[in-house]
DNA sequence: CGCATTTCTTACTTTTTTGTTAGTAGTTAA
DNA sequence: TTAACTACTAACAAAAAAGTAAGAAATGCG
């Protein structure tokens, strides 16, 4: 949990209201959320698919990145009304909007990759 | 300092290596990154003056982004043999290169803002 | 000598993020 | 009645990032 009056946090809040790339960044920034808006890109996936098709990710992680997205509306949770239960996720408009965007910075990311 | 062999590392590694979006947010993550970049994309700065520029920043954070960025080839650093020492930063190309794309994602972080 | 100047260092603490392990809920079907 | 299935949750530990406070080096100048 966040302290809310810590130097940490509240330098982290000036700079994402003044800045809107610190903003995006901090949207997209937590260590899976790529990976997992990536996958979700070609289509919805239900929650075991989406865990098994990231094979490193622990379920605490998977499950926190999913509800951090989905508070800043960038995946969607549907719910279906079964047992044993059945949850599919799916990125919203604005994470599409998003794409072409990291798309630009993954050119740009590789080249410095090559550049060591 | 950065242990080589811990999950946490090996997990940032795997994703870096694998996918450039991930490698271009370790590279300008850091907290005061895209700050430091935006302040020196107008021209050269000299160290107090970028200090001075960004008033909430410590000196340490200050000194280790700028190693950082100097490490990955995203600025540069120049040091003029005086008394009391001169040091001028500047940007790289490389920078410069990243800096459309910052533009668009800042669009994007912005409307994500105003979004909640 | 001793002080001013500028660019950092160093040692340390706090806060945040990431990872580990074990377990839960609710129903269906054997 | 018990196990199986799926999508989590909780308590805790380790690691990393960010922040605080004080001081250090090198030299010119009064």
């Amino acid at each position: 949990m966040r302290k809310t009056n810590s130097t940490n946090t509240i330098n982290s809040q000036n700079l994402n209201e003044s800045c809107g790339t610190a903003n995006a960044l901090s949207l997209i920034g937590g260590r899976w959320k790529l990976t997992i808006i990536w996958r979700l890109a070609n289509g919805k996936m239900r929650y075991g698919a989406l865990r098994d098709s990231i094979p490193l990710i622990s379920e605490r992680m998977l499950v926190q990145q999913l509800r951090e997205l989905e508070r800043d509306g960038l995946v969607t949770r549907i719910v279906y009304p079964q047992v044993p239960p059945r949850v599919e996720y799916e990125v919203t408009e604005n994470s599409l909007e998003l794409i072409p965007i990291i798309q630009s910075l993954s050119e740009w990311g590789e080249k410095q990759l090559v550049n060591l």
